[in-house]
DNA sequence: CTGAAAGCGCTAACAA
DNA sequence: TTGTTAGCGCTTTCAG
């Protein structure tokens, strides 16, 4: 099976085009100074052979691969139970794709793994990585940085190593859990509850932090640890109300812990919003808005979230399109937030918007 | 960022070890026929050395790539909405990893999208390709299937073409459904009804199919169509209420609709499964398991479904290890359904298994 | 059983 | 502006 057929070689499309190999890699590989009447040759004799470049051949001697390896290290099988990594995949594969470069999709689940992981990327068979380790006691991403290859995180890597020399995209978890708190505490609401992810994440721990900017003397009581999974929000849910009868509020750190919540408190025989608004976190489309009733919900823009990464691993070697200004800046219409930029590269942390829906 | 840091090469490795590039070649690659003494000098040099095999100069000259694409073609941004993708990716993974082959990910969305794959396909860029296509129209298969690559669809592709030459991996849609009806059946139920997927897709109908095995006769109007989400399970079951208020039974074409149909059905003021019994299709745990009630659904091992494509796509070439028999045979230990063996290649269809929960 | 040598298809100096 | 010439690092005959 693996033997492809035998391709038309840069040779071949020469000999056919008149011209010499050097010329034909030139007008491949769209460089300037070739006279325009060879290059329209040697385009025909490339379109007539059906020629397209051995990507082997080319990254021998280039010492480029022109790939990228997405590792996504998720121990649990959750993974893609929420549509978060497919989405941010779409957007990496967008960029990629643009700039025509592979997409090698490692997934690891076990230590053993990561391993694995660090001798292929420290193998030097891709130019870069982009890294999804969400636990903070990942010890991948200190494997990675050791291998020496271009990374980007997605979503800020919680490693005690060094997060100075980290590049990371993420959302502005924080400031998105103030505006959900900030909402429900302008409804007039005085009892918002916090249902939230697991601890070793941080965007959990930054959303959590998000909710005690707001609430700094909330009741600890009000605070209920979730998962990110709707059971785990139910669980968590039914704990609050168990200490706290009397919340009326509901800030649940992802949509889908809080579609378990809305079902637990319409167990329980409350209405929402009136009795207790709720608010959640993603807009993650098939659950936000399925839900019943539909959830209010903090927006991070999760598949322009993935092509920055994409676009933030391959800056300047591009032939970048649109764009004005310097560094990751795109020719997109979205408005960015902050862009710290660290010593070594930089962090680009997008906006939130709230979603006001009928959940509160 | 794109160039990786000088590695040593098989001659550094050859000098270290005081032998020729032919010899550490050999070693590397596991071949018979060099003296232990040497062997171990080799590898000592390797490991000291850290040397990484260059692929780019092993393909150039092997005319092999050890890589496969997985081409994800979903117009909708659902793909990932449902865990089905990242499971049978991940059973691929598994399988690739073990044979060191890398996983080149294609995510189309659009008919351009079709021929940028095509020509991907085509360039031969790698040894084959693991195509997820389930559109009945979709005129990726057939390209895919011009450009000359060795190819396993996922799913039985309902492609026009010829699916005679096509190599696929699917489970037991149709068996799988006749099992959920008959079980309903033996429930004592005499009302029906059947939640259909999307129109479109094979897996669809051959659930509907397998529907129509069993009941033949039954009212069409105890049939209403879905889309494979809750909404769509939703908006059948009201349809189906409205038409049939007596209905007593339901087999959804798989899982997040049957969770739909659920909630429905609870608003309706039913009881699942005294007054209407539910039975579902996938057994996705998070769905299945949080439904309520928990749900009676048709199982199938989508992790393995992809475990097998790669494992048929790499067959022969793999120095695969245990298995016993020909073919397609695994060293796991479930047991395979029927191997339809066609002209070209084989096609796996995996056994499926009802699993009883509270819903039914 | 081991080594020497010839490329795989391409790009990148360097000449012309 | 174009062509000539070396290799990139590896596998693979073919001798020894």
């Amino acid at each position: 099976m693996p033997q492809a057929a035998a391709r038309p070689t840069l040779e071949a499309v020469a000999a056919r085009a008149g011209v010499s190999r050097a010329t034909v890699s030139r007008v491949v590989n769209g460089e300037a100074g070739v006279r325009e009447v060879l290059a329209v040759k040697v385009r025909r004799a490339v379109k007539e052979l059906g020629y397209v470049p051995n990507r082997a051949a080319r990254s021998l001697v280039t010492r480029r691969h022109d790939a990228v390896a997405v590792v996504i290290a998720e121990p649990e099988t959750r993974v893609f139970a929420d549509p978060f990594f497919g989405l941010q995949l779409r957007g990496i594969s967008k960029e990629l794709t643009a700039r025509d470069v592979q997409l090698v999709l490692l997934l690891t689940e076990g230590r053993d793994d990561h391993e694995r992981v660090g001798r292929y990327l420290a193998g030097g068979h891709v130019d870069g990585a982009l890294v999804f380790s969400l636990h903070l006691d990942d010890p991948l991403p200190g494997i990675i940085h050791g291998a020496g290859v271009p990374t980007v995180f997605g979503g800020r890597p919680g490693w005690a190593g060094g997060v100075g020399s980290a590049r990371y995209v993420d959302c502005d978890n924080r400031g998105g859990a103030r505006q959900a708190v900030r909402h429900l505490v302008g409804l007039g609401r005085t009892r918002v509850a916090h249902i939230t992810g697991p601890p070793d994440q941080t965007s959990a721990v930054d959303r959590h932090d998000g909710y005690r900017d707001v609430l700094p003397t909330a009741d600890p009581d009000l605070t209920a640890t979730g998962d990110f999974t709707p059971a785990g929000g139910e669980r968590a849910m039914r704990l609050l109300l168990d200490r706290r009868p009397d919340v009326d509020a509901v800030f649940a750190a992802n949509d889908l812990s809080a579609s378990g919540a809305l079902r637990v408190l319409r167990e329980s025989g409350r209405r929402v919003p009136q009795d207790v608004a709720v608010v959640g976190f993603d807009d993650m489309l098939p659950v936000a808005e399925q839900a019943d009733p539909p959830l209010t919900t903090v927006r991070q823009d999760i598949e322009e979230m993935g092509r920055l990464m994409a676009a933030m691993l391959l800056r300047g070697q591009g032939q970048a399109g649109g764009g004005g200004g310097a560094g990751t800046a795109e020719e997109g219409d979205a408005a960015y937030g902050e862009v710290d930029v660290e010593d070594d590269g930089a962090c680009v942390v997008l906006p939130t918007e709230l979603v006001r829906r009928e959940s509160a």
